[in-house]
DNA sequence: AATATTGTCAACCGCGCGAAT
DNA sequence: GATTCGCGCGGTTGACAATAT
């Protein structure tokens, strides 16, 4: 039976570390032919390699736009966030957080989230819902209760004001899994608590993703009124089922 | 200073899936 | 429908660096 995944000639390519020569003549050829065809690349591109080690070197540290080290905070609370809700679904992680590998993400959770997390369970989250309540209440003048939130249980118990808001439905990164159709929607704010976009909160913001309290999830939101009480907010989302929200990650 | 231990991260491996034949 | 191929994914390994003893 054959060997999946495994070139013929494995025993016979070179492996481990990639020498600065190799690396050029990599991203020389897919910068003259482009990504794909990794089978045949090594040999065309006069590399010693396996397809794969090529495709690997490529997408972990020669693609353009890598970002190396230093995740910050906000990506840290991104990935621990989305590992909640993806588990162990590196790609799909990596795929939400610009410039960041799945090999990093990976990693990174392997030697330090994961020890961080079984010492210190409870901080990410209140940091979380901290940060979003407090720019809720940046953008709308009239919450004023919500301005220096301490904890999520005084967040809930003052959020009895609610704004309506006209939102657009429309499908996640113009997949096709969605119909588009127009819907009005009133949202108190303590629904909006947990919503962990990764940019600043506000009018004209767009987001990844977000999940309500009840567990449905937004993604591809926009804020695009002006927040200021009384004046009409428009938002612009997909709420979507969080399968169909997976899905729409694997289709990207 | 020498050795052992621990941490980091690039790279490899095997598997599963979808497309092509 | 069965088989083959190519790709992408997650788990794991191993080389090297940093730190502890």
């Amino acid at each position: 039976m054959k060997k999946r995944g495994v070139s013929p000639k494995a025993e016979e390519v070179k492996r481990g570390a990639w020498t600065d020569e190799e690396d050029k003549l990599l991203s020389d050829y897919i910068e003259a032919h482009g990504i794909g065809r990794w089978r045949n690349l090594p040999a065309n591109a006069g590399l010693n390699r396996c397809g794969k080690s090529c495709r690997l070197r490529w997408l972990n540290y020669l693609r353009p736009g890598i970002k190396r080290g230093n995740i910050t905070q906000e990506e840290e609370q991104l990935i621990l966030r989305l590992h909640k809700l993806l588990g162990n679904r590196w790609s799909l992680i990596a795929g939400r957080i610009p410039g960041r590998t799945d090999n990093e993400i990976k990693n990174y959770w392997n030697t330090y989230l994961k020890k961080k997390i079984a010492t210190d369970a409870s901080s990410s989250s209140k940091i979380t819902t901290t940060t979003v309540a407090a720019t809720i209440a940046a953008t709308t003048s009239t919450q004023s209760s919500l301005e220096n939130p301490s904890t999520e249980e005084s967040n809930k118990s003052k959020n009895d004001n609610s704004i309506s808001h006209k939102a657009e439905f429309k499908s996640p990164n113009n997949s096709s899994s969605h119909e588009e159709e127009n819907l009005n929607l009133t949202l108190g704010f303590d629904s909006l608590l947990n919503f962990n976009g990764h940019q600043e909160f506000g009018p004209g913001s767009e987001f990844s993703y977000g999940e309500l309290h009840d567990g449905s999830i937004l993604t591809n939101y926009e804020w695009r009124g002006t927040g200021k009480g009384s004046e009409e907010i428009q938002a612009s989302f997909a709420e979507v089922e969080w399968e169909s929200l997976i899905k729409s990650c694997e289709a990207v």
